[in-house]
DNA sequence: TCTAGCCTACCTTCTGGTAGGTAGAACGCG
DNA sequence: CGCGTTCTACCTACCAGAAGGTAGGCTAGA
């Protein structure tokens, strides 16, 4: 079980790097310390292998929404961890979020990861909304608009400035881009 | 000249399709009508043809950055017009613009064509900034914040709603993530 | 005569994936 | 208890196909 951690651990790294096209199997096999036939026995094909980088992905997520609310006395405290995140994501500007590497090579993607994907989004953009909304009530997230859209944007805001910045390798494009949201903040 | 052309422009279709590890010179030539050693003969190795791509792009943007200036009478009309433009780009849903779709598959780069893709976001920005700055003096455009990180928010927005919209291959995630952005056009 | 543009044929390396086997732990059962 | 079976996790060895790229030759036009 030990060694099937260690290879989703090696994929989701080197998938955060390099996109789902820029890993292979034996890559997999040589992070780990096994021989490549040994990576199919835990995952037959590829496309099990992103399947379920994507759910464990999904499911530390859960995790780490939970921690943020727990942690959080407002809403404004809450989008600011939230951003955090996905700056932290960043690893300096080495590394993309899954869920931007993974949307970049989409073409690799098997039906049912590209859904799981949608649903990681749905689940951000979820709780995304209820902050926004309950920003707009203790007056700890300024400006107009409607906290559905808002959140929509600010989700795509996350992922375009963590694009931005890995491309330049330079996290200064993160926090220009996202200084307006964090302006918003009380 | 005529199938260096045709060769560029179907290299662009297809990194902007399936990325830039997406599709081979093989393909290429399929899609051109010649063999894989001719496409060879045009561009001698795959960092050439990116090299060349960004550079054409980077070419397109600025003469289509005159046209909105021409066609324009406020600020607010130009940043419209932009964001129909990267809405244009992502073709229904298919195909993301040049510069997110290599930026995904960074580390396929050379180091040549990552400095033109900085360029290119650099001359986006500049010209946004520009806009914004417009926008804030004749009315057009509403909103508190400085034009240079309005700027670097709506690039990140703009890009990271297409690679959303793409990746669930529904535009209305497009709309959903411009909304506010476009709410603030008088 | 030189060159641009194309060709056939070939190279090496890597890709995802398979076939078939082995050592050892775990299990059911008389 | 001991014996055979099954399962897990790994292995070596292999496959076909595709990748990027090269060598060298043909042909038509300047």
């Amino acid at each position: 079980m030990e060694t099937k951690a260690a290879l989703l651990q090696a994929a989701e790294q080197s998938a955060r790097t390099f996109g789902i096209d820029g890993f292979s199997f034996a890559d997999l096999a040589r992070a780990v310390g096994i021989r490549k036939a040994s990576v199919h026995h835990h995952f037959p094909t590829k496309a099990d292998l992103a399947a379920e980088m994507v759910r464990r992905y999904h499911e530390a997520l859960l995790t780490d929404l939970d921690a943020i609310d727990a942690a959080s006395d407002t809403a404004g405290q809450r989008l600011r961890r939230q951003i955090a995140r996905y700056r932290f994501a960043l690893g300096g500007g080495k590394t993309l979020c899954l869920c931007v590497a993974l949307s970049a090579g989409r073409e690799s993607l098997t039906a049912e990861a590209i859904d799981a994907l949608a649903e990681y989004r749905q689940t951000v953009r979820a709780w995304l909304t209820e902050v926004f909304a309950k920003g707009a009530a203790d007056g700890t997230i300024i400006g107009p608009g409607q906290p559905e859209k808002d959140a929509a944007a600010s989700l795509a805001l996350l992922e375009g400035a963590q694009l931005w910045a890995r491309t330049e390798m330079d996290i200064r494009r993160f926090d220009d881009a996202v200084g307006p949201l964090l302006a918003r903040i009380i």
